[in-house]
DNA sequence: GTCTATAATGGGATAGAC
DNA sequence: GTCTATCCCATTATAGAC
């Protein structure tokens, strides 16, 4: 039986989420308003609000979404009772992997962190900062291993992620490069910076 | 003899960049209202535009700036005649070194891409390219001396260039580390990320 | 659940007095 | 060169009809 017309529930929600993930990470939060966020779904802006408070949890839930998505996916695929090196490859080939794929909502979470109220801040701050620990965690197990090197791990840790992020300023699907000449073309020097 | 009174063009110019290029980086360009500007500076809304015909204007001359700058420091003191790997310590620590000293301009050179006009986000962007290229100039050079092994020039280029600015997401002047020694832990993986 | 209409506020930019 | 005042338009969010 058709729906009544105007009532789709199971499907707006998702879709506002999608057009205005899109729009934040094309023109910027700010930049951006909740009727283009409409007109992109096909919807009024006053519909908008049956699916969010407000603009700053609309941006909030995605940011929050994402890096919970980040957390989950690399806990599930990270090798158990490999060595260190094993699992930095893992982690490399991971972060590039999944960035590329979820090129918006990286871009969002990273650039629309000034958009957040302090409380919403902190909470994506603070998942952030667990994610870096995982990394931070692999470093430290490989040099009590011996077969990594690194003054600083925590240090390292964000100049690691700083660097395979970058990846996504300049990758695309029809470039010269498959992904996984890209994957290997920075394991190398990952594995590299942190080996003797 | 005293300025007429409100008569200040000497110095409210440099005063609007500078409250201007705070503002931005803080809150981003799109959330920035040039009231909110004109308040910083001491003068009501319509006085900045003796300064600039518009607000994209003042975003753009601010990053262009930074972007002349940054090229012009890194040709004043790059080593001449020098062994590529010296030059690419030198490249290192300046990098390091500029933007630290320059966040707000980075930050803002880099988030606001996006707010520029096509026209002017083309002459930024040509900037931001050659700066690139100056890093992978050294690279190649070397390859040649056969004292660097990259896979891929361009592609490390950007990569150590991410991983180098990345250190404005967390340095504190007030830090553990000093700043020649944040340097030092950068130099040492960029070192081994390029070196067999 | 979506629509239309609107309240309340603030935006960029300009005109003209001084 | 700066001020005050203002134009015109867009913003977020809400109210109430359907």
């Amino acid at each position: 039986m058709a729906r009544t017309q105007g009532s789709h529930s199971d499907i707006t929600g998702p879709r506002i989420r999608l057009a205005a993930l899109r729009l934040f990470a094309r023109d910027g939060y700010a930049a951006v308003s909740m009727r283009q966020i409409a007109g992109e779904v096909g919807v009024q802006a006053g519909a908008l609000y049956n699916y969010t408070p407000d603009k700053q949890t609309l941006l909030f839930d995605l940011m929050r979404a994402h890096m919970e998505d980040l957390l989950a996916a690399w806990d599930a695929e990270a090798p158990r009772d490999a060595s260190a090196l094993t699992v930095l490859e893992a982690f490399t080939r991971f972060h590039i992997r999944f960035n590329t794929r979820r090129a918006e909502a990286v871009f969002v979470s990273y650039m629309e962190l000034r958009s957040l109220t302090l409380e919403n801040f902190e909470v994506i701050e603070r998942l952030r900062r667990e994610y870096e620990t995982r990394l931070e965690t692999i470093l430290r197990a490989g040099a009590q291993e011996g077969v990594i090197v690194v003054a600083e791990p925590r240090i390292a840790s964000m100049a690691l992620i700083a660097m395979l992020t970058g990846v996504n300023t300049w990758y695309r699907e029809q470039g010269r490069l498959s992904l996984s000449e890209v994957e290997a073309v920075y394991w190398g020097m990952v594995r590299r910076s942190v080996t003797a």
